[in-house]
DNA sequence: CTAATCACCTGAAGGC
DNA sequence: TGCCTTCAGGTGATTA
C-alpha cells in the first residue's frame, strides 16, 4: 500500500537517520527480499545519500546503491534494540552508530536490491508525479492518444510513476473522471484538471504523513492521517460526499476500484 | 497495443 | 469454535 506519499514520509524521516552511516552487518532472514549479482552486500560502505523516484527508495552508498521496494506490506523501521525475534522480519542492516535498519514485510513481496547503478531499476519506470519538470505538455503527451482505460494507465509505473490504487481513486474522483474513460476521449480540460489534483491529492497526504489502511507506518513508528480525508476508496455503498449517491466499486485491472456514478460519469464514445 | 490471468505471499474477514 | 473461501493490491511474466 505505500505509494508515493508515503515512501517520500519514509524519505524524509530516514535521511537524517542514516546519512552518513556505514552499513557494517547485513543479516538476510528471507533470502528472495535481498537481490544482487553476489547475493550480499559488501560490507562497510557508508550511505551517502538517500531520495526517491516513484515508489522506489534510492540509498547511494560509496560503492554501488541500495533500492528499496516496500511492495504491499515492506516498512523500514530503525530502532537500537534488538528485534530480530519479532514476526516478519526480513532484513538487518546494522549501522555504525549502534543502530538497526530493520526491513518488516509480512507478506514478502518487498525487495531490496543491490546494484552498481540505481538506473538499472528506476530508468524503466516514467517520470515521478512530483517531479517539477512535469509540465502540462509533458502530462498531455504521455497520455497522448492512447486506447487504455484511464485507471490502467495511472496504474503502470511506465508512463508515470508513484500512484498506486488508492491515490488514483481519490485522483479521478477529485477530477470528475470515470475510471473506465479511454485516455483519447479526455478532454484537455480534463486532462488539465486530473494533473493539478493529482498534485493536490500527493502534496496533501505527504502533509498528512501518509495513509494508513493496514500496514503502513513511518519510519519512526507513526501513523499517517490521510485516510480520514479519503472521499472513495474504500466507500462502496456509501454517499458521496459531494452529491450523496451511492459510491460504487467495480473491478479495473483485477484492483477494487470506487468512483461516483453521478460526479464521474461514463463518457459517451462516439461510434 | 490492450487486456486478462497468474504468481508471488500472508492475514483479515465473511460464510456456514 | 473452526474450517474454508475470498479479498486486499504492487509488479512482472505469460497468454490471448
Amino acid at each position: 500500500m505505500p505509494e508515493l506519499p508515503e515512501v517520500e514520509v519514509i524519505v524524509r524521516e530516514l535521511k537524517p537517520e542514516l546519512i552518513g552511516e556505514i552499513i557494517c552487518g547485513c543479516e538476510i532472514l528471507w533470502e528472495r527480499t535481498f537481490v544482487s549479482e553476489r547475493g550480499t552486500l559488501p560490507l562497510n560502505l557508508i550511505i551517502h545519500s538517500i531520495s526517491r523516484k516513484g515508489k522506489y527508495i534510492v540509498m547511494t552508498l560509496s560503492k554501488g546503491a541500495l533500492v528499496v521496494h516496500l511492495r504491499m506490506t515492506g516498512q523500514l523501521l530503525i530502532s537500537y534494540s534488538d528485534l530480530l525475534d519479532q514476526e516478519h522480519v526480513r532484513l538487518i542492516f546494522r549501522l555504525s552508530s549502534g543502530k538497526n535498519l530493520y526491513f518488516f514485510d509480512s507478506r514478502k513481496f518487498g525487495r531490496i536490491y543491490f546494484v552498481k547503478n540505481p538506473e538499472e531499476i528506476i530508468s524503466k519506470i516514467g517520470i515521478d508525479a512530483l517531479d517539477p519538470s512535469l509540465s502540462e505538455s509533458k502530462f498531455f503527451e504521455l497520455l497522448g492518444k492512447r486506447q487504455i482505460r484511464i485507471k490502467s494507465f495511472l496504474l503502470d509505473q511506465r508512463f508515470l510513476s508513484g500512484l498506486g490504487n488508492i491515490y488514483i481513486d481519490e485522483c479521478l474522483f477529485k477530477a470528475g473522471i470515470h475510471p473506465e474513460t479511454k485516455v483519447n476521449f479526455i478532454t484537455r480540460r480534463k486532462r488539465k484538471k486530473l494533473l493539478s489534483v493529482i498534485n493536490e491529492v500527493l502534496v496533501g497526504a505527504i502533509q498528512n504523513m501518509g495513509t494508513t489502511i493496514s500496514d503502513y507506518k513511518t519510519t519512526g513508528g507513526g501513523f499517517g492521517t490521510n485516510q480520514k480525508y479519503l472521499t472513495v476508496y474504500d466507500r462502496e455503498n456509501m454517499p458521496c460526499l459531494v452529491c450523496h449517491d451511492n459510491v460504487r466499486k467495480i473491478r479495473v485491472n483485477g484492483r477494487g476500484t470506487h468512483f461516483c456514478p453521478t460526479c464521474q460519469p461514463q463518457v459517451k464514445e462516439i461510434r
